[in-house]
DNA sequence: GTCTATAGATTGATAGAC
DNA sequence: GTCTATCAATCTATAGAC
């Protein structure tokens, strides 16, 4: 049996990423999570100070992975006297979520809730989700424009946004696509591997398309 | 003065887009549309009926357009005994919407919440939305499978994904875009023109990427 | 730390006068 | 069609016993 933190910790990411923040209740997490009500205000203080844990207790890693990736293509670039690519950039953002996505059950909960985060109308949730977000883009960024020198900046950061929309709406939709029905009712593929290589080939071609 | 159906669907546009659908309240709706809390059932029956006409009043109309676009672009191609191209079925999705986002500040809420709708959680606006989406979605893929026969039925539908992705998280962005400091301090531009220059090359790059 | 009980506010919906 | 008044349910949060 877990700790009764971790529980609801499991539980309200589950929830979160399923229904959303607002239409989740505290009644809904502590069921299922099946603790006692008041623990929530216990071990959080409230329901954005336990969304605030939800959020960080996996994406801090995450973006360490993210933010080493990137370290290393930076590095790897200057050790050979070139710029970074574009492709190598992007793929530092994309294969460690996918690859979070992909290496348990309760990690795929926590990757469709960061899909959520990025559409997240909830201005508490989209302000502990874009700080902890705003080194990585500026990472990225500056990246971007060391290996694309001949494109603007301001049409980096609007192919970079909508990279970031692509990967984001297909986090959100692996699990209950509703558009998956026009796929001549087979399911399509959706393992880590498989979407690494159809995502990562078309926001590098989009970035690099001639401005 | 308008009439008060009319004012409580502008007053609810206005308010789902800004703060979805789950966390706006009927009352917080009826006060902005300065009329009386009863008169929305009286109306629309309940809050889901509301919802449903909001949607509907803006999406079968924007969804004509689109679908009147996609049939010239396909009797052009059948007259020149060739097939469509990728751009131009792209294009007949991507530029009635950003035309409808431009063309009045009512409009301009509705995109939002189109964005929105997108990434909904909330099970009843999901259903709404996609099945009216759904004969647009279809007749795209017809016509990406004629325009590009080399790749797979697989890969077409997941890069059209991706592309609805990027719109979506475009519209979504475009009044309240968490991402916008990153670009300098500076806004970048988001009129219709330019963004329909930006986002169009983009996903048109992505989608004829070799496979 | 965990529980019961409940406060206090807000929600969608409706009954009934006008 | 529009209003007041209110119901019944639900919500977050907390007080206080154990």
């Amino acid at each position: 049996m877990k700790e009764t933190k971790e529980r609801i910790l499991d539980s309200a990411e589950n929830l979160f990423a399923e229904s959303g923040y607002q239409a989740t209740s505290l009644r809904a997490i502590t069921q299922k999570a099946e603790v006692n009500l008041a623990s929530v205000n216990y071990h959080f203080g409230s329901k954005e100070g336990l969304v605030d844990e939800v959020i960080r207790r996996r994406l801090v890693p995450l973006n360490k992975l993210r933010m080493q990736q990137l370290q290393n293509v930076f590095d790897h670039a200057s050790s050979q006297k070139s710029n970074p690519n574009a492709e190598d950039i992007l793929r530092a953002f994309i294969e460690p979520t996918i690859t979070f996505l992909s290496s348990s059950n309760s990690l795929r909960h926590f990757t469709l809730l960061i899909g959520r985060s990025f559409a997240e109308p909830d201005d508490t949730v989209r302000k502990i989700f874009f700080s902890l977000m705003e080194p990585i883009f500026n990472t990225m960024m500056k990246g971007l424009k060391l290996a694309l020198p001949n494109i603007t900046e301001e049409v980096l950061f609007w192919r970079l946004h909508f990279s970031l929309g692509a990967t984001s709406h297909t986090l959100r939709c692996i699990d209950n696509c509703p558009m998956t029905q026009l796929f001549n009712g087979k399911d399509p593929a959706t393992d880590a591997e498989s979407l690494i290589g159809l995502l990562l080939p078309f926001v590098t071609a989009g970035m690099e398309a001639p401005q």
